[in-house]
DNA sequence: GGATCCTTCTTCTTCTTC
């Protein structure tokens, strides 16, 4: 609203100050001194400007656009002003990292050994192994820990605008509480996934019976993602954690189970903006072919996963998307996630 | 029981015209 007042203000005053014959031309203030004169001149006397005759054509432009409500009277200078009076101090776009660099080492996906003898049976309930970390132990970083501080300066120049914008609309407090409500969203969202894919259950044969038993918040994201669960067999793994027995990181993978037939490493999100593209899932397709890595190569898991599967669910109960990543696009996001974990390393 | 960890999310130009 301020911002509003502010450059409504300034038009008013330019609009003000040509109608009357002023000579304050905010508009000239970074052209030329004959361009400021003809500004006053035209100013001064529309009717019988002594330019009309002389160089009419040069300054018709310049007199549209001193005339015109539709131009801001706003220059860069006041509209960054105005920006660091609400946001802060303007931190310029980094520019955009060149990115056509391999890993040093190309560590293999898939475990070399064949698997065709170590397929095991797919019924049973699923595995949930939990986390649990060595006493003492040498430090093994996560996926998550990984990923977030090798963002690159693009993310984190418009995830810190981001977050100046909400602050400044909704508070200290009230940003804290916003993301508070985010993260306990998808946290209830998760749990009650895990209580229907744990119980073999299909959703429907749930919220005929058992709805009332879940949070009232997570039921929308459950219809989201109903017709997807209908896609979904042999569900191996919930909330299991997997470490790479080489590359030393360690993850916990939301869900390991057949998508239309095809074995996948599946992702669960809660997003309150549509996002219909891949592109729109930012680092989670890394984070995919991380866990798919570590599950590869962990003893724990007797099999292999090539695919990937990330589900946004909607709040409102809105299809969800599902995002399938082929093995050849998984094996691309690979060599993206060998890129991170150097990244990491030398930041060590 | 307390402390710590993993995870849960958040980003992508901006204005005019119809």
């Amino acid at each position: 609203l301020q911002v509003c007042c502010v450059r409504i203000a300034n038009m008013f005053i330019v609009k003000r100050v040509v109608s009357a014959g002023g000579s304050f031309a905010p508009h000239c203030t970074s052209l030329s001194v004959s361009h400021f004169s003809a500004c006053h001149c035209l100013a001064s006397s529309r009717r019988h400007s002594p330019y009309s005759s002389v160089d009419r054509e040069r300054y018709t432009s310049l007199v549209k656009s001193v005339m015109s409500s539709r131009v801001s009277s706003q220059t860069p200078e006041t509209l960054q002003a105005e920006d660091e009076h609400m946001y802060g101090p303007v931190v310029r776009t980094p520019p955009p990292r060149p990115d056509m660099r391999v890993p040093k080492t190309l560590h293999p996906f898939l475990r070399c050994e064949t698997t065709e003898e170590t397929q095991e049976p797919e019924s049973g309930p699923p595995v949930r192994i939990s986390l649990k970390r060595e006493q003492g132990g040498s430090f093994v970083p996560s996926v998550t820990r990984i990923l977030q501080q090798t963002l690159s300066p693009e993310q984190i120049f418009y995830l810190e605008r981001w977050k100046r914008r909400m602050i400044a609309e909704l508070g200290e407090d009230g940003f804290k509480e916003y993301t508070q409500n985010l993260f306990r969203q998808g946290k209830l969202f998760h749990s009650a996934l895990e209580d229907i894919l744990m119980s073999g259950s299909t959703w429907k044969d749930k919220s005929l019976s058992e709805a009332p038993k879940y949070p009232s918040e997570v039921l929308g994201y459950m219809e989201s993602i109903s017709h997807i669960l209908e896609d979904i067999s042999a569900v191996r793994a919930i909330e299991s954690t997997v470490q790479h027995d080489t590359l030393n990181y360690l993850g916990i993978v939301d869900c390991v189970a057949r998508y239309r037939g095809v074995l996948c490493i599946i992702d669960w999100k809660t997003s309150d903006k549509p996002k219909p593209f891949l592109s729109n899932t930012y680092d989670n397709p890394i984070q995919v072919a991380a866990y798919a890595g570590a599950l590869n190569s962990d003893e724990n898991y007797k099999y292999q996963v090539e695919n990937g599967l990330i589900v946004v669910a909607y709040k409102d109960g809105t299809p969800a998307h599902a995002h399938q990543l082929s093995s050849e696009l998984m094996l691309e996001y690979w060599k993206t996630w060998l890129l991170r974990l150097e990244e990491f390393r030398e930041q060590r």
